[in-house]
DNA sequence: AATGAATGAGCGTTCATTCAT
DNA sequence: GATGAATGAACGCTCATTCAT
């Protein structure tokens, strides 16, 4: 049984290894950046032996998505269990998904040229799942904070609202303001110089138009962000600041 | 000089035709799945003749967003035109968005690889500068009517945010709501059926949560969206519904 | 008859135009590197203007040597009637090969891609009959004067060699050392530093070695050298100090 | 180890049957004349194996160009050997001269093509230095002869020479002679038809002409010429006349 | 006679994947 | 299980020449 774990964990080891060199090759040029002769060249093992952990290049990229997927995840879990009010956690899982995306700002990256290069239909269902069910289960955590506020009182959607259209709402604003952030130069032009502080603001003034208590005139949310970083996400504030 | 306006003609028609057969190769497969070779034997014309109208792959890609940027821009300018309140002119430029999207799907695909595969270096100045100019004139049409409702004191920030800031709200639920809804299949599993309407809906709640008058308790905004879709963009909502 | 004379001459200052035009590129890059594209771009003419006037790129690169030919043969000519000793005319032939060489540096690599890349094939019969031409009447120059030299008593083989083998040694030494100036760096790590003087005393060693009177020892070669440069090529000479 | 060694055995196996198929394809149409497609179908070995060897078809034709430099650098160390005066070892060497020009008829036009079509510029500096070094260490033969004859009393030069100087002469004799009979149809105009004894009758006229001992009165260089090659060459003699 | 858009065979090179050892 | 040489289809791009206008 010993020899068996022995191999497994080397498996693993040497998946790892792969995966970290393999990273910012991707980032660096993309799909075709991405060279398996390079990758190969650089690392100690041969080309067989890659082959033998991913059965083509595109099971590499999708587990590089993956690998940063369930970093997400394991951070929205720790957020979600943040002692506080309804809308105090929603403002941790905000803080957690900033976080996530100053760890690993090429996330986006990858995750984007999965759906863009045709990467996708050339994966392999069980990793797809893996991937699919990151994804859901982030999303799930975000549902639970949200039937939690409707629960304690803090929000009254009155049916005009679903809470799963609240959770597309505070979806929709954090991807595609970390998208504009990772991407575009407009905001630089625009004049707005701390960015994610902004949208942090625009998650507020998106609570406060649903009435989510207390409203943002009654709470600091900014000291929020400052106390969950450094009470729950000490660790991995470290990695970015230094 | 008739000749040569007939040369000229000519040559714009070409370019039309050329990017219309590479589009959905593009979109079918990405930067890779834009084959040179292949476009070649799907056209009438040859090799030679394609690279007289653009130097490179890169500048194919490159006019494929610039053609529906220039759709989106006027759409915009159009927009913000419609003889309202501010708030319905922002519900008005939110509409053309929309619109946009259900025209134009692929878009974003597009635009996405351009930043992403390392294209965007290997494009002309001059077309790059196109593009640029495109997202800059947008943005400042949401600019513009954002500081007409300051003026017309429909909208009060009190010094908490810049209109800058708002514009980036807005995009960024814009963006995002957009970017979801193409390329996610969480949607459905979350239940959400509508989803333009939903994010339509979101808008509101941004708008309301920071007092921009009217709120949506007072106006039917589902409504504005109804007669701008058909007073502003009656032709283009034929091509929709066709 | 005016009008024939001055297409005529409008065509030949045509061609002129563009060899002047096509020698560098050639230069630059060889066969590869004169481009029919590029060159049209850098005339007033069109694609079709140039093909009237070449039939094809050979045509163009065989006159481009053709044309410096016969500057040679022209150089020769002036030199071998320069008044003196037949052994003092062989050095004037060999000023004037020394001048052309640095007049037109160039030649060598004309001459000698026509020979090495298969472009002989594809030119005219009738350009390459002027082309033989004119290195026929060069050797025929330079024989003519060691005839002279035989029949002035000045050079008397004894029947161990005929006029032609004089002729052939003195051409090696010319073709020979010529190429290695312009295409060896090894000479300069040989520590020679006036390559062409030192050819020169290499003819002169030649010579004594056949006994062609008067030998180095009586005359001052070096001082025939000068004189002809000045009496015969002043103008050449001008075009390489300035 | 046998493994290894095999491996590495068939590796300069192939590599020499890829030049030999190389080689010709060059000396046919130059450098356009080597083709990759036409060079791999004539092999059986597939592209990719082909750009295992060479990193680029300029390091073939570098390499072509070395093969033949290190036959004519064994041949040139093989003469100096030769036991006789100074003078016949420098006989020696002209023999070896024009017998690696027998054998290898088209070395000249490799070595040119290599100077004249940018091809230097892509090959690898480790590769270019080989090649410069053979021509070093042949030229290096050479002078260390001529300081012989120097040392030994054969040869006097008066201070009116360097030894470099008389080297570069053979040379441009040599180089000017063998190029002249590669490429020119002229010598037959010449009347001569036997051009390399002619061409070795000129390098003892140059010889005569500085006085090296004993000179060609006193000794039959042309019965020299016969013994070094049957003597020192009589494996390379027969490749030659079969 | 002049034009220059159109042609299309041809090029050198790359690289994901395989499989004999 | 590990290796890495071999594969060969595919790629983006070039450019001498033609010919309708």
């Amino acid at each position: 049984m010993n020899t068996k774990d022995r191999k497994h964990r080397e498996m693993q080891e040497r998946e790892a290894i792969i995966l970290e060199c393999a990273r910012p090759m991707f980032i660096e040029g993309g799909y075709n950046g991405l060279n398996m002769d390079r990758l190969t060249s650089m690392l100690e093992y041969s080309k067989g032996t890659i082959y033998n952990h991913f059965s083509c290049k595109e099971e590499i990229i999708i587990t590089l998505a993956i690998q940063t997927l369930e970093k997400r995840l394991a951070m929205f879990e720790k957020a979600s269990l943040f002692q506080g009010t309804s809308r105090e956690r929603i403002a941790a899982i905000g803080t957690a998904a900033e976080l996530f995306v100053k760890l690993y700002p090429d996330h986006f990256r990858v995750e984007q040229t999965i759906r863009l290069d045709s990467i996708w239909d050339k994966t392999s269902e069980e990793r797809r799942q893996v991937m699919s069910n990151c994804e859901r289960r982030c999303i799930g955590i975000v549902s639970g904070v949200v039937r939690d506020g409707i629960a304690s009182g803090d929000l009254n959607l009155n049916d005009s609202a679903t809470p799963e259209e609240i959770v597309f709402g505070l979806w929709s604003l954090s991807f595609g303001g970390y998208s504009i952030i990772s991407t575009s130069n407009s905001l630089q032009e625009l004049g707005i110089s701390e960015p994610f502080q902004m949208l942090r603001h625009n998650y507020s003034r998106f609570l406060d138009g649903i009435q989510w208590k207390p409203l943002s005139s009654e709470v600091d949310y900014d000291a929020v962000f400052e106390r969950v970083s450094e009470e729950v996400f000490g660790n991995e504030l470290q990695q970015i600041t230094t």
